[in-house]
DNA sequence: TCGTAATCGAGACGGTACGTCCCGTCTTTTC
DNA sequence: GAAAAGACGGGACGTACCGTCTCGATTACGA
């Protein structure tokens, strides 16, 4: 979506990483239905059709911004955790998520996205490309760690999925019941399915 | 919502029907999110205002469209099949379900739903009030049902949430994947989790 | 507009004299631009039925509710006076004519309706059958008994014109300018206008 | 109004044209009262933000559509009559002015203005300071030339405030009346005010 | 004395226009 | 010669009244 060296030359990286960082702020301020596209231009002290340019939509833009949000804040900084995570290496990874949705207003982004991807088939795309595929290794990564040997694959996926659902459920209808028991009581789907006959 | 009883005296009962049709209507021609309030007056020969005076916004009188159409086509016409349904119930209502999201605009109306109640938390509570909190039996006097004699409530309630979050991720994301081959794997979660441990 | 033996029996005069108070203290309260048939039909505790039974549009009941302020004030009360003026009859009734419309909203409807009139001819027509051509004696006889014998019946109608125009273009523009000595200055035009040549 | 040294930068000439043209085809068609600024952006081939960004009300809309109309054909065409006009100054403008108010929607303009003028108050502001103000010496410069000598300053006020007022109570309650010999009437006003005593 | 019919309070109704907001595109001006 | 600033066409929003209409409840006459 701004692969810098794919983009196309003349693009300021500058100006990128404002807009981002403006998107952000206005989110974690208004929320984010009430964050419009020209209140991000302002707030990046840039004009709006520089966010146009770059960007097809307002989901498009915030895609990038939630994975910029993640990127760095869940798996950069520390990358060592990230390769090599303690002990329950599912709880452990939904904690730090429900712990970013917390504190960042990647929460408020990724709910108000799967908002959007329910009432438009392009967001519906831009989501799935740049939300669910390209992420999920990361968590299924964790639960082929987790589950027991000889799960096949599907099952790990199906397991996965039931995941999955459940964080968005929540994010949708009840975002600050995204505690860190919940974390452990969707951990244990990895056993209760993983185990089941 | 629309309890006669407690609706102030004197709303058309005509009227009434008549822009829960006309809704159900618009979003099968134009789906939810292209739907107006103007639209919807407009198809059911009214004046905005009579829609503004009984709904307070959009979301809410769709909560009732779906309402109606969800207890009209699933519940009352065969109650003999609500209240006895065959060898494997769970699977058998979701089929039934799938198939009127097939049949009629309500999983567009469902999506659409959820997608506004990511955005907005008033919507969010006329959600959780009109379609989850009350309906919520439906599903859950079946898993009770199917479920091996024994399994705790608790444990009932997860199965159920987990099928319900299945059920709305793939409403957004992938709505046309809600087949009948997925209701039977959504109904195996019944055993799966129920005979775990 | 209203004569009670000419209106259809069974008309409660109670009601007739409640709407009249009612649409004056409206006016008084929120100016005649800001006051609905709802809001007098609410404040004389009557159905807005009620007002549209009697009276075929907004302007149509002011003209009443006008007429009335101006007959209880000016015209019955002290008659005598109203018969038998003193000296300078037509700066008298000026004054006191300037003198309602600073202390009942009787300035503030009249504004209004020719205001009304200027965008509705039937407006048009209520405002000349009921005020203008009605009350135009009024004045037209203190005319008469002020200007210089030999005036002719013309040149008097046409001070009349003049002083009538001057009022409406200040209760329009400048209301809190109808003063006294405006009073006088077009008293004035009597002997202005009558004398010359 | 629409000085485009104090507008903001950037107002397209062009759309401006195109919504003062708008608005008095508007006029010419519909009426002062029945024309909406819906009906006027929709006949410009306009938003209607683009005429609530320029104009804060319709009144001050027509304040400018007034003025232009007035400008072009009573002023500018043919300057050399406007610099000298013949014998008569006062009855000829006249006569030219209730010419344009029948070849034009002025008229009609006009005495709409009047009438939102009695009910708001800014409305009256924009008439005053638009329309009575600025236009105030167009008239009373001709009564000065035909004014007998020795007429002093504040008796030719009075009479340009006398022949403005009957214009305006015309225009409202009988435009039609508007014709030359009522011009030639109000003409002699000049004479009869400024010669007497 | 009582129907019975019109009037009444209340307010729902189809409509029209309002003035605001934001979208995504286009245009001008500035650096 | 790119980008800020923001004007633009468009379209939906939710509100306010308009004047008409439909309800029972009340009221006041004529039988």
């Amino acid at each position: 979506m701004s692969d810098p060296t794919t983009d196309t030359p003349r693009r300021s990286e500058t100006k990128h990483r404002a807009i981002l960082e403006a998107a952000a702020r206005c989110v974690g301020r208004d929320g984010y239905a009430a964050t419009s596209i020209e209140a991000v231009a302002a707030e990046a002290g840039v004009g709006k059709q520089t966010i146009y340019r770059w960007w097809p939509s307002k989901p498009a833009l915030f895609v990038e911004v939630y994975s910029a949000l993640v990127n760095r804040t869940l798996l950069s900084p520390d990358g060592a955790m990230a390769a090599a995570p303690p002990g329950r290496p599912v709880s452990e990874l939904l904690r730090r998520l429900f712990g970013l949705y917390r504190s960042t207003p990647a929460g408020s982004i990724l709910a108000g996205l799967i908002g959007a991807a329910a009432e438009d088939a392009q967001t519906r795309a831009a989501v799935r490309d740049g939300l669910v595929l390209g992420r999920r290794s990361i968590l299924l990564d964790r639960i082929r760690g987790a589950a027991p040997a000889g799960t096949d694959r599907s099952r790990m996926e199906h397991v996965n999925d039931l995941i999955v659902s459940m964080i968005w459920q929540r994010l949708i209808m009840a975002p600050e019941d995204l505690t860190d028991s919940f974390a452990d009581e969707l951990a244990q789907l990895v056993d209760t399915v993983g185990h089941a006959r």
